[in-house]
DNA sequence: ATCATATGTACGTTATAACGCACAAGGCAA
DNA sequence: TTGCCTTGTGCGTTATAACGTACATATGAT
């Protein structure tokens, strides 16, 4: 546990490719000694030539870049279902996640049931995908309809609401924090 | 396509932590000046270096790396359609957005279609939603089966693969990729 | 005003990332 | 076998990341 956590995945990424280093090397523009080096932890990449690699493979930088272990939910927690006092009632389907910094809640509305919800910190990106009926988003002083198999994706750190239609609404709801330094002196 | 800018959020991360070059340095080890240039970009960091200031600051390297464009998603572009060669008809629900590491596809399966996926990258987490029919899901030779309203998350790198039922199914598709850091030194 | 401390930038040196080329090992064909 | 191509790695040079120190300006106190 002591050694290098940052490992860099461009070896799986290219076994996967099944791309040669000459290959690569044309495909991104970095030389195939870099490549070389890199793969073998020989040499530590500046951001710059990541960048390379990942357009070239079209990918995502995260995709190259690996950190820790995961740890993976175990195969029968599904759907435990929680009902938040005085509020809507929200089912966990994938709980919080300190790794992902992710959760995805399953709510209900009952027909033109409302919600509002305040600003939360900085960082929080909320993604709504509606299951059924139809829902209303507030945003920006905007009520924003979705119908069913829609979804929308926004930054949490404003007041939001929600607003089901005639028919009530279902929908998933996930938050993603993304870890803001917020210090105070 | 424009060539996507690589823009580092150093200055916004110290500035929204309120300390100085010198602070930074001595939190991070890594020396004032270089953290000057990197900075105003006179500097593309190492990967190392980069892994130093976020660990100092005790976040993510996502949060230091960010591309120019992209923030929430425009209102329209819900569900847009790229269909993988060989493979699956997907829908995009949610991009790719780096300041998540995450992203969400909408996929149908027609009647006991069945799709069988490779490993990803180590770090690559997903979560399955079933919209509609039954889905059985297959990771570490067994077969999970899930009805519609359920859910699983588990880690992809290992080859995994998914099955509709009699009457197809319709099921929420998550990426992860990862971006903690939970390390020591 | 002067002194003191802290900010961010500029300079000179060292460490190393990145390059191009050359080499050794492993197919594959004739 | 002998070429001939492709694989990945080693070597020497150049470009630049990273360092420590010194500097110019700014803020604050006396």
């Amino acid at each position: 546990m002591e050694s290098d956590e940052l490992t860099l995945k461009l070896r799986d990424v290219r076994a996967a490719s099944g791309l040669s280093l000459s290959k690569v090397a044309e495909l991104t523009g970095v030389s195939k000694a870099m490549l070389g080096q890199i793969e073998r932890g020989e040499s530590s990449p500046t951001i710059a030539t990541l960048w390379k690699i990942a357009k070239g493979f079209q990918l995502p930088l995260s995709a190259l870049i690996g950190t820790a272990a995961m740890r993976d939910t175990a195969d029968t927690d599904v759907f435990s279902t929680v009902t938040f006092p005085g509020s809507i009632e929200v089912k966990i389907v994938f709980p919080f996640d300190p790794a992902l910094g992710a959760e995805t809640f399953h709510v209900e509305l009952s027909p033109n049931q409302s919600h509002e919800s305040p600003a939360h910190a900085a960082g929080v990106t909320e993604e709504v995908f509606v299951l059924s009926g139809v829902l209303e988003i507030l945003r920006a002083d905007k009520w924003i309809p979705l119908q069913a198999g829609q979804g929308l994706r926004f930054a949490a750190d404003l007041p939001h609401g929600y607003r089901a239609g005639d028919q009530g609404a279902a929908f998933l709801n996930m938050h993603h924090y993304s870890q803001s330094a917020e210090n105070l002196e």
